[in-house]
DNA sequence: ATATTCACG
DNA sequence: ACGTACGTGAATATT
């Protein structure tokens, strides 16, 4: 028999929009979300697949579709509000895929989808096909019949199943037939749709009626005859209900007689228009779908044409070109080094210089060869003018390569790598290619010329083969980039975060990496030989504990020893098994001796791998430093993170892991000045929600966990015990994350109830708290981002998830972005400051921790220093609440507290 | 490549 | 009834 799928468009566009959602949202360059478009296809092709049908239609509501039941009953769909934009935007894209698919849709004024594919199902199946519709909608099930069943996709851990409805499996389900669900509906209503049913009749009561009466006329009548074996309360609802019963049932009820005029021959599968489908799916950047279908053929006649459109024009120099540079250029030099990577372990950065790209006025393209150190330092005088403003990618790390070959680079005016970040944080990858690629539309690729397809005639030359025109493309991407993505920032008001916080950082951090931090080998070596020793001791005696040898590593070995063996009571899982983490060991403690061994076989293994045997490796021989790489466009929030070594989680509340601070020092000569912000995050959340209570505390100068504890507890400041002040610190904490009851009672070992109770009473009391978390959360659901007070932008696109969780982890991002962000902008604005300020001073700016900074300054100096380095921290910005800054001092480390 | 664990703010 | 505090990076085992 042959077969027809029909398909709800609205539902599965709907579904596909809710589904694949995750963190990161598909869109295209232009910012066109796709996700929904992706989604429907997915299943779509799917579903052909599995069905293999002759006749495919698929059905859309109109804007008049809903009017008919509005007009039968005016709360239908009423405060249904249209769907969201990002949605909206994708409708009319979907149909021009499909129209280029050569698939049929259909939408008519004043009917909606169900009722056209209702309609068609019924008409398709006396014309003795199998008829299969696709929807993600359970009321189509009165539409089944022995030829007819319904298709439901489901996501299930990022698959898509399909659940198949038959005759059989309706009955089995709801011990009903499909047609009998429709009085089911007119009895329970439909609370999504605002079918409003007899009220206090749900599923289960509706079910059972209906299996008794098989219509709600036959049970009206058993009412009116006296029949009817029912409740008296039940009874006197569905008596004064019965309109209601009637009208929701004429809602429920799809039309399967709307006018529709198609037939099957109007609906037959066709082939595709393939040129139009491939240059649809490249605007899209359905890649995957491209390749799955080989659509490539129709495209590459198509990239050809626009390879031509992009000629560039790269010609090379030499170096004597850069000699009136000025007249070249205007004020902003367009540049890309071209690196070589080498073997030197006493460099910082493991490159060498081998040539410039540059761009100059007249639309063309420069490359000059710098294939020796005097050759790059040719380029000293320009790199180092102010005036001159420096466009580039990844500026940082040219500035520490320079810095290397005895250059300072200036100017610093603009970064892709930083553009792209500030535009988007939590797009995860800022490759120059990628950024071309998502703001120019352009594959770079396809703008380097193909190696084999250059003239190899000599074989000498292929070693030497020129990167003119590789360093050449990138120099026309970064000058494009530049355009697009400045008029961007200054679109979604980002510029001044970008040109007055970002980019002047840029040569901070680079600064920060250069200088590096002494690391003593021969302590940290020293103090890994005493690590080992408690080791091997702490094994042996888990092994007899254990009664034989394992990989204590292996959290599957060590949980089949101590939940199987030793027999001891299971109670966290993980994905793969038993949890075997501190919180579950901490449970287990006084139930066997081998728990604490474990706990501190963790803590040495951990401290000699991560943080000795870590770091030795990235001491530099020549300066005994480590050179630690600070990232500026990782974080969502806008914090700085740190690699290669990560300096920004040495130990430093463990007693034991303390030590390994004790190998950083300050050079001889000089000290190590610590300035810590106290409660920055907690000021930021007091000035952005203006809260007064909060606000006067920190003018006041009081201990705000104190003054938190004394409110929540109910009781006076002076009384605050020890235990409260740590448990009001907890909440202050659970506060700034986007608090749960289960979070906080997790953190202080209470009852959920308990907890519940504390955030209860501490939003009473922080009524302005409350309300600006309340707001960020609405706004960030209304507009799709968040901002910190310096206008970082993050998009939250979790809060548009169908998925509770993922919904839910949105609030809380929602909440916590603004502040940790916020405070994010101040330590940069403050290290900027500081990093001026320090100018004529001998000291350096070595490390930040995100709320500290570590200076190494001249011992003679240290007192000037300090002062400039509180003064900086404490005025970066003016809120209404002071900024506070603790400043200590040492030779090490360590002994900074 | 992914998961688990644990170090930091 | 769900499953749960925000942001990182590195080492290790496992697929």
């Amino acid at each position: 028999m042959e077969k027809v799928l029909l398909i709800d468009g609205n539902s599965i566009m709907n579904r596909a929009f809710y589904g694949i959602m995750g963190n990161k949202m598909l869109t295209t360059k232009d910012g066109l979300y796709t996700n929904a478009i992706y989604g429907f296809l997915s299943i779509m092709f799917k579903n052909i697949e599995e069905v293999n049908p002759q006749y495919i239609l698929i059905a859309f509501d109109s804007k008049t579709g809903a009017n008919v039941r509005k007009n039968m009953y005016e709360g239908y769909k009423k405060s249904r509000h249209g769907m969201p934009n990002e949605l909206a935007e994708q409708m009319p894209v979907i149909k021009e895929v499909l129209k280029a698919m050569n698939i049929k849709t259909l939408e008519m004024d004043d009917y909606e989808g169900d009722d056209i594919l209702g309609t068609c199902a019924k008409k398709f199946a006396k014309e003795d096909k199998d008829v299969y519709i696709l929807s993600g909608d359970r009321d189509l099930f009165q539409l089944i019949e022995d030829h007819i069943t319904v298709r439901i996709p489901r996501t299930k851990m990022g698959k898509t199943e399909t659940e198949i409805y038959t005759k059989s499996k309706v009955e089995e389900e709801y011990g009903l037939e499909p047609i009998d669900l429709i009085e089911v509906k007119g009895l329970m209503g439909d609370s999504s749709d605002e079918i409003p049913g007899v009220p206090s009749v749900g599923t289960k009561t509706g079910n059972n009626l209906i299996k008794q009466y098989k219509t709600i006329e036959n049970l009206y009548k058993a009412i009116e005859d006296g029949k009817a074996d029912l409740t008296p309360k039940l009874k006197d609802t569905l008596i004064i209900n019965k309109e209601l019963a009637e009208i929701s049932k004429k809602l429920g009820t799809i039309n399967i007689n709307a006018p529709i005029k198609e037939d099957l021959e109007d609906v037959k599968l066709k082939e595709w228009n393939r040129e139009e489908v491939a240059e649809i799916f490249k605007k899209l950047n359905f890649n995957r779908f491209i390749e799955r279908f080989h659509l490539n053929e129709e495209l590459s006649k198509e990239a050809d044409l626009k390879k031509e459109e992009i000629k560039l024009n790269i010609k090379e120099e030499s170096i004597e070109y850069l000699q009136n540079i000025n007249e070249k250029i205007d004020e902003n030099l367009v540049f890309y080094l071209e690196t070589k990577e080498i073997n030197d372990e006493t460099r910082i950065i493991k490159k060498d210089i081998k040539g410039i790209g540059i761009y100059v006025k007249d639309e063309n393209i420069i490359y000059i060869k710098l294939p020796e150190k005097q050759d790059v330092l040719k380029l000293k005088e320009i790199l180092e003018n102010e005036k001159i403003n420096k466009i580039g990618y990844n500026i940082k790390e040219n500035f520490v390569l320079l810095k290397e070959y005895g250059i300072e680079l200036k100017g610093i005016k603009y970064d892709a790598e930083i553009a792209a970040y500030i535009l988007n944080p939590t797009n995860n990858k800022h490759d120059l290619k990628e950024i071309a690629s998502q703001y120019l539309d352009i594959d770079i690729n396809e703008l380097i010329p193909k190696r084999e397809e250059m003239q190899l005639n000599m074989f000498e030359q292929v070693q030497e083969i020129s990167n003119k025109d590789e360093v050449g493309a990138y120099v026309y991407a970064l000058n494009e980039l530049h355009k697009v993505t400045m008029s961007k920032m200054k679109e979604d008001g980002s510029i001044k975060l970008f040109e007055e916080i970002e980019m002047p950082l840029v040569r901070v951090l680079g600064d920060m990496q250069f200088n590096g931090m002494i690391v003593k080998k021969e302590d940290l070596k020293e103090f890994g030989v005493h690590l080992k020793e408690r080791i091997e001791i702490i094994t042996k005696e888990i092994y007899e504990l254990a009664g034989e040898e394992f990989n204590i590593n292996s959290t599957k070995q060590l949980g089949v020893v101590l939940f199987e063996k030793l027999k001891l009571p299971e109670s966290k899982k993980n994905k793969k098994g038993y949890s075997t983490d501190v919180e579950t060991l901490e449970k287990l403690k006084n139930k066997h001796p081998i728990i604490e061994k474990i706990l501190e076989y963790r803590t040495l293994t951990k401290l000699n791998s991560t943080y000795v045997e870590g770091l030795i490796p990235y001491i530099n021989p020549n300066d005994s430093k480590i050179h630690a790489v600070f990232n500026q466009t990782i974080t969502a929030t806008g914090r700085i993170s740190c690699t290669d070594p990560n300096l920004q989680n040495i130990p430093s509340h463990e007693g034991e892991g303390k030590n390994i601070k004790k190998a950083f020092v300050a050079k001889s000569g000089y000290v190590y000045i610590d300035a810590d912000y106290s409660q920055i995050e907690l000021r930021v959340l007091a000035h952005i929600s203006k809260d007064e209570a909060m606000v006067e505390a920190f003018k006041n100068n009081e201990d705000i966990h104190r003054q938190v504890a004394s409110r929540v507890f109910g009781v006076p400041i002076e009384e605050v015990t020890k235990e409260q002040r740590s448990r009001a610190k907890a909440v202050n904490f659970g506060i700034i994350y986007g608090i749960t009851a289960y979070g906080l009672s997790q953190q202080i070992n209470t009852g959920r109830k308990q907890a519940q109770d504390y955030i209860d009473n501490y939003l009473n009391k922080y009524k302005g708290i409350k309300t600006f978390m309340d707001e960020i959360v609405k706004k960030a659901t209304d507009e799709g981002y968040v901002e910190t007070a310096f206008g970082r932008r993050r998009y939250v696109p979790e809060l548009k998830s169908n998925n509770y969780v993922v919904r839910q982890f949105g609030n809380r991002v929602a909440m916590n972005t603004p502040i940790q962000g916020t405070a994010a902008d101040i330590m940069k604005i403050a290290m900027n400051k500081v990093y001026d300020g320090l100018k004529n001073i001998d000291a350096k700016i070595v490390l930040q921790v995100h709320d500290e900074l570590i200076l190494e300054v001249k011992e003679e100096q240290k007192e000037q220093a300090k002062e400039i380095l509180k003064n900086s921290m404490e005025n970066a910005v003016q809120l209404d609440v002071p900024l506070k800054v603790e400043i200590s001092e040492g030779t090490n480390w360590f002994d900074l507290k």
